[in-house]
DNA sequence: AAGGCGGGGAA
DNA sequence: TTCCCAGCCTT
């Protein structure tokens, strides 16, 4: 590998950004900890289009670490909600009780230190150190992970210890040397792997912008740019059908709050069955009494099966995740009377504060559709 | 080391 | 459809 590469590299990139980095994303040049933090957990696995959007809603409503953790987790989800891996948000707020507890209110600066947080590993530790403290702390996204595979020909799957330690290993060689040049330096890299040295199309593969390490770039000197970094072939997500209970009396729903290790994590959603392997002969209709003892708690003394006479099927919805594919069926329940939940995962809520409550997405456009609907029955 | 955990945009 | 993304946590 090149010493002039990597004693080069920071400077070249720092100058690159200065022609031709992002500017003007709502979290750029806030040095507040608590304002990087927040945007380096959302923009977790996350696209900048996305969080454009959430994160200045976000921190209207979360504008302090002392206001997060003081807010009910409920409401962090609400907020949360549609932007998937809602492990983030559980950890986000038990990260935000944790520094007013354990930190007086204020993010140590040591990444290490930062490590030790709910929800912040060695990559966002290093973000946070160098954004906000200008430490010389490395980060290993994504992005750097195909850049340095690129810049010094890694071979290998990324995530193989091996290959992880030298990655960890290069960018911690390549920083700036100046303290201060920490958050540029940091942004560039981020900048340039996501709109230069790109997965699919990256600059040095067309024809109107020069890459300025076009000359140095292990990959690109022996065209094995497309090829790296070494992708791993994923087997086909296995697929599941459930049922739903969409129970309506008058203009309430019943919501059921979930678990918080599964999928959906602490999100409220329909009662719903257990998830069983999609089978193609699957076509009988679930008997209804068996669907409510599954999806609804202490079913034997339960008075939800006296409801359960007007179950009518209603739609079938597909939901891809990245590794499952689940098919819904939509099952609606009307009832004249509120029955008692008689448990504390259960809850009636208005049509009209839905939007007060963290629904998983499908649920969410589901429910929406209701709501425009004209009043009466819930099959318009 | 491998698998779980969302959702949207791009190709 | 599949791939990709400012990853982290558990097993």
């Amino acid at each position: 590998m090149s010493k002039t590469l990597i004693t080069t590299f920071s400077e070249n990139l720092i100058a690159w950004h200065a022609r031709s980095g992002r500017s003007g994303l709502p979290w750029q040049g806030n040095r507040d900890p608590y304002a990087v933090w927040v945007s380096e957990v959302m923009l977790q696995q996350t696209q900048v289009a996305t969080v454009l959007e959430r994160y200045p809603r976000f921190m209207k409503r979360f504008p302090t670490v002392q206001k997060l953790a003081k807010a009910h987790i409920d409401d962090v989800l609400a907020e949360w909600a549609g932007l998937g891996y809602y492990s983030r948000a559980r950890n986000l707020h038990a990260c935000a009780q944790q520094v007013m507890k354990e930190f007086g209110g204020q993010f140590p600066s040591d990444p290490v230190m930062l490590e030790q947080l709910k929800g912040i590993g060695r990559s966002t530790a290093g973000a946070i150190a160098a954004f906000a403290f200008h430490k010389r702390a490395p980060i290993l996204d994504a992005n750097v992970k195909r850049i340095l595979a690129r810049l010094f020909g890694v071979e290998g799957a990324m995530q193989e210890k091996v290959i992880n330690d030298r990655l960890w290993k290069l960018a911690t060689d390549i920083l700036p040397v100046k303290p201060k040049d920490m958050p540029v330096y940091t942004q560039a890299l981020m900048d340039f792997g996501a709109t230069w040295c790109t997965a699919r199309k990256p600059v040095c593969l067309g024809h109107e912008k020069k890459c300025p390490f076009e000359k140095s770039c292990q990959a690109n000197l022996s065209n094995q740019v497309l090829s790296l970094p070494q992708k791993i072939v994923k087997a086909k997500s296995p697929e599941f059908d459930c049922d739903m209970l969409l129970i309506r009396s008058g203009n309430s729903i019943l919501l059921q709050k979930r678990p918080s290790k599964a999928i959906w994590g602490g999100l409220w959603s329909l009662p719903e069955s257990v998830w069983v392997a999609k089978s193609p002969s699957r076509k009988t209709t679930p008997s209804i009494q068996n669907l409510f003892a599954a999806a609804l708690p202490e079913e034997k003394a339960s008075p939800w099966l006296r409801v359960c006479k007007t179950a009518q099927a209603g739609p079938q919805i597909k939901h891809v995740f990245t590794h499952r594919r689940l098919w819904m069926q939509i099952w609606y329940v009307s009832t004249s009377k509120l029955v008692e939940p008689g448990n504390e995962k259960l809850k009636w809520v208005p049509l009209k504060q839905l939007g007060r409550y963290g629904l998983p997405q499908p649920i969410k456009v589901l429910l929406q559709g209701l709501s425009l609907a004209r009043g009466g029955d819930l099959k318009n």
